[in-house]
DNA sequence: TTGATTTAAACAAACGTTTAATTAACAGGA
DNA sequence: TCCTGTTAATTAAACGTTTGTTTAAATCAA
């Protein structure tokens, strides 16, 4: 699928609006005086509200796989370095499409079925090949222990930038951050989140009980 | 607040129905159905449909605290044994009351100000409290390492599993147990996502890096 | 008889989508 | 360069539903 400028400007409007009232909670004429356009070009361009809906995970999930499997496959790094900078990746990428983040961590939960739930479960597919590779190649080389869970362990990476990205404002009040700016509260937050995740997933990946 | 038998057939018609379609993907008229009332009696009982919301959330938020802080203030266990009994504490609550922890997902994304938000902050300060007892008192003894990010590492716990439960169909799809009985799949998932957070947890509380 | 509960009906507002008319873009032929 | 035929893009208005809430009458319990 090919999207124009105005493609975008309608879809990233739609995210922003997803993202602080849901899916739901947005309508359609919302969007489109969001995005400057007319409310008829939303159904003209993409048929409907749902299928709207759709292209954004579409739109959101094409880059990802390549970036992770180049880094993976640099040779320079250890398993473990290459896990860390994994981590920083996905910080980065919760960091930087927050709006993105929150309608799929809402969407995620409803749709079981249907086209939204094929769209995530392929990103999800392609994550999980990729972090396995990685896995596997630090068992090979003795760094990692052999028992590790991939599945699990995944939902503990994903399930932690998740929960804190979404729900920082809950972080923020129970650490007493209300005076921190927003720019110096996100700085703040990724710095201690990169450290926590590093240490934690070393204690995953090579701690032997 | 007190509520009797038809406030209660309301409060869990709507959390099912939240919890399957979402809280503006659901009518009034849906939950009147489904708890077999009269379509006014919501109002009447309730005030407004986003008010009914706030009585889920403070129908549910009511036992939790006492039942960990009788559990943290046994005498008998360890503070690591402590932390596994919280652990299965909390798996069992995921798994018991699935459909109101789907609303409280995606509902405090969402949320930031107002009373739902100021709901699930008075429920959030209550678990991060007592956490906080169970880990200095699992440093005092020398058992717990000293440097803990509390915030954080309930962040993991709760997001682990909190992702883990509200994107279960994902889970499933992923590791090919599409042929398991929704009881065994149920089972199996408990059993080890319960072995595989006692793992992480020694880990992180233990493992000096 | 009084006050709480329950009901069917009605309310205006908002919803996603479609329609039919209008404008813009752009091709090929003179 | 201009005219013309055709398709694509854009618009305001309207469509029929559905929405959350309220009303006023009816039923119930005490």
């Amino acid at each position: 699928m090919e999207y124009n400028e105005k493609h975008i400007k309608i879809i990233e409007a739609a995210e922003k609006l997803f993202s602080d009232n849901g899916f739901n909670g947005t309508s359609v004429r919302d969007i489109a005086e969001a995005a400057d356009v007319n409310l008829a070009m939303i159904s003209y361009y993409f048929g409907s509200k749902d299928n709207l809906l759709v292209a954004i995970f579409k739109y959101r999930g094409e880059n990802t796989r390549q970036l992770v499997s180049e880094m993976i496959e640099n040779k320079e790094l250890s398993p473990l370095e290459k896990f860390y900078t994994l981590i920083d990746f996905y910080i980065d990428k919760f960091q930087n499409q927050q709006c993105f983040h929150r309608v799929m961590a809402r969407e995620q939960i409803i749709h079981t079925h249907g086209p939204v739930a094929t769209a995530i479960l392929s990103v999800k597919k392609t994550n999980m090949e990729l972090i396995k590779q990685l896995v596997q190649e630090g068992q090979r080389k003795k760094q990692f222990k052999k028992e590790i869970d991939i599945s699990l362990m995944m939902n503990t990476l994903f399930g932690t930038v998740n929960h804190l990205y979404t729900t920082k404002h809950y972080y923020k009040e129970l650490n007493n951050l209300q005076s921190l700016s927003d720019e110096q509260f996100e700085k703040q937050l990724r710095k201690k989140l990169s450290v926590y995740l590093k240490t934690l997933f070393k204690a995953i990946l090579t701690y032997e009980d």
